[in-house]
DNA sequence: CATATGTCAGATAGACTGACATAC
DNA sequence: CGTATGTCAGTCAATCTGACATAT
């Protein structure tokens, strides 16, 4: 699994980079948070595997729970997830035969669908989470400030790239 | 393609996460991580699909620029992108019906194979790392202090994950 | 012999395009 | 009418498992 280099790859490539193209502190720290996701989904799926979902499909779930009604537009999901509306179907029809959501004709716009947690949904995700929580969402090498640090600086490049206006 | 919404998509699940299942700086973090990640893949895609080359297919085309011979044993490829053996011969597959590179035996190891960088590989490598590094890899938002910055926090998760010894 | 290298078939999750029916 | 929602078919890049041939 782990790959226990004797030196740190992507410094490596840094430093061989100058020679061949001159510094660059932006490929260094693109190449980071490339491995630092791959990382990190590998991690949260592993957690998740137990429950069949992965992380993307436990986000959908989440985001339901935090409605008041348990249910939500699929356009809705996919603005707050960030994802793609094909993604959302795709999404959700996986929910949907794991019997974790169930889809609902919109009542207030005939061309919209909800989905909605059920009871089973609803116990999936307190269990998960709970999992994640206690592994820190693989987090555990970082202390409190350092992780306020972490989402102050990627909030950077989430504003520049046009998500929200600041 | 910017969704521009009106407020921050991951503090706001960060604020509802809190209500319902307490604080969690990590989750806050991971999530910016994944969007950073989404919006930098797809920046860096959009790029090089001038050259027809993904992001992965890149790193390893500039990876064998890098060596003396211009070749390198796949395993090698694969223990430096960090990626699947697998996904390596699917790689060079690619990148190997795009004229960019070929395979050879590897004289010191009949059972390896080397990847080698064509001259058209060379001049593609070339354009399309004076396109990456004018735009900035993405990345023009930020200072030089706070791509170091990033690195540094980011190398901290790669060594507790086993990638290298520290 | 066990181990390492690379390939193959097949499965999976995801992102995307373009077309479409439906309803606002 | 133009616009928005969701679905569908199909494509694509990437990842992984398990099996396998080959060579060390």
């Amino acid at each position: 699994m782990s790959l226990n280099l004797p030196f740190d790859p992507i410094e490596r490539a840094a430093e061989t980079w100058r020679v061949h193209f001159g510094p660059s502190s932006a490929m260094a720290a693109v190449t980071s948070i490339m491995r630092a996701h791959q990382i990190l989904l590998s991690q949260l799926d592993s957690l998740l595997k137990p429950y069949d979902l992965t992380f993307a499909r436990y986000e959908a779930l989440v985001l339901l729970t935090f409605s008041r009604t348990g249910a939500l537009p699929l356009s809705k999901i996919g603005e707050r997830l960030m994802v793609h509306p094909t993604s959302v179907t795709n999404t959700v029809d996986r929910l949907e035969k794991a019997g974790l959501v169930v889809r609902l004709r919109n009542p207030r716009d005939g061309r919209g669908v909800l989905a909605q947690i059920t009871g089973r949904g609803r116990e999936i995700v307190e269990s998960a989470t709970a999992d994640l929580m206690n592994a820190d969402f693989g987090m555990t090498m970082y202390g409190e400030s350092e992780l306020d640090d972490m989402f102050g600086l990627l909030r950077t490049l989430r504003v520049a790239s046009g998500d929200f206006s600041a």
